[in-house]
DNA sequence: CTTGATTAGTACGATATCGTACTATATGGG
DNA sequence: CCCATATAGTACGATATCGTACTAATCAAG
C-alpha cells in the first residue's frame, strides 16, 4: 500500500511538472520578447486581487523566493508596466502599483491568449478544468501549510 | 463567456505552477545535497518505464530541452548512478542504463519520501489524487499534441 | 554512390531562480 | 530610551534551464 501511494503521488507531481512546463512555453510564445509568464502572472494578480501589494506579499502568493520577486518586479518596472512606491506604513517596504501601460499590457496579453484558450477548451473542457481546479487549490494550500510548519 | 474561460484556465495554470514549485522544494529538501528532482525523476522513469532509453527520448518524456537532459544525465553519470553507452542501432545516439548504485539511490529516495507522502495522503487523499491524475494526464497529452502541431 | 535534409548529442552563452549575506527599518521587553 | 529579534528589500554568486549553433550520423531520393 505505501508503495502504491508513493507511486501515485510521484506520478501526480510528475504530470504537474510537465503541464507546468508546457503551459509556460505556451504562454511565453505568445508574449512579447523578454516578457515571461512570471511577469504576466504578477500583472494579472495585481488586477485579480488588488494592486498596492508589497513584493513580499507577491513572493508568498506565487511561492517564489523574495529575491526572485525583486528580479521580476524590476523587469516590470523597467518595462514601465508597474510603479514602485514606498510603503507609507512601513519604511522597510514598498508597494507595487499598476499603471495604465501595465493594465493595457495585461489586457492585450489576455486577448492574445484567448484564441489559444478557446482551442484548448475544445479538447480539455471547462468542466474538466472546474473539476480539478478546486482539488489543486486544496493541494496547494495543504502543501503551503506543510511548508510553513517545518 | 470567453473572459470566464480565460480566467478559469489562467487560474488553473497558476495553481499548477505553484504546486510544481512546492513539490520540487519538498522533494529536494529530502534528497542528498546536489541531487535535484530532475535527477530523481529520470531514475524513477528508467525504472518505471524501462532503462536503455536515449537522452532525446527522456527529454521528450519530461518535456525539457535536450540540452537540459544532457546536463541532467551528466550529473547522474558523474554521481555514478547511470551508465551511458553507445546505441548500437544508431551511431549518433546513446542509451542510458541504470546501474546498481542508481537503483539503490532511487529506492533510498523513495524510502525517504514515504513518510512525507503518507502525511500528505492524510490531508490530500489518494482518492483526490486519483480523481485529478487522469485529468492532468489528459491535459498533458492535449497540450503536448498541440505543441507538436505548431 | 552522392547529395540534401533530418536527427542525436554537445558546446556555449543568456538568464530566471535560488540561497546567503547584508542594510535598513520595525517591534517588543526591559 | 535601548537593545535584541524579526522583517523588507537588495547585492551577489551559483546553477538549472533554455535557445542557438555546431558536428556527426542517418535517411531518402535520385
Amino acid at each position: 500500500m505505501p508503495d502504491d501511494i508513493g507511486a501515485l503521488y510521484f506520478r501526480l507531481f510528475n504530470e504537474i511538472g510537465i503541464v507546468e512546463q508546457l503551459s509556460r512555453a505556451l504562454f511565453e510564445a505568445r508574449l512579447p520578447d523578454g516578457m515571461l509568464t512570471s511577469h504576466f502572472s504578477v500583472l494579472n494578480h495585481l488586477i485579480r486581487v488588488k494592486d498596492g501589494r508589497t513584493p513580499v506579499e507577491l513572493a508568498r502568493a506565487f511561492q517564489v523566493a523574495k529575491t526572485t520577486m525583486t528580479h521580476t518586479l524590476s523587469g516590470l518596472e523597467a518595462a514601465g508596466l508597474v510603479d514602485m512606491r514606498p510603503n507609507e506604513q512601513d519604511g522597510r517596504s514598498k508597494r507595487v502599483w499598476l499603471n495604465a501601460a501595465g493594465r493595457a499590457f495585461r489586457d492585450d496579453a489576455i486577448a492574445m491568449m484567448a484564441p489559444e484558450m478557446q482551442d484548448l477548451a475544445r479538447e480539455f473542457t471547462p468542466e474538466q478544468a472546474a473539476i480539478i481546479l478546486p482539488e489543486l487549490e486544496a493541494l496547494r494550500k495543504i502543501m503551503d501549510a506543510r511548508r510553513s510548519r517545518s
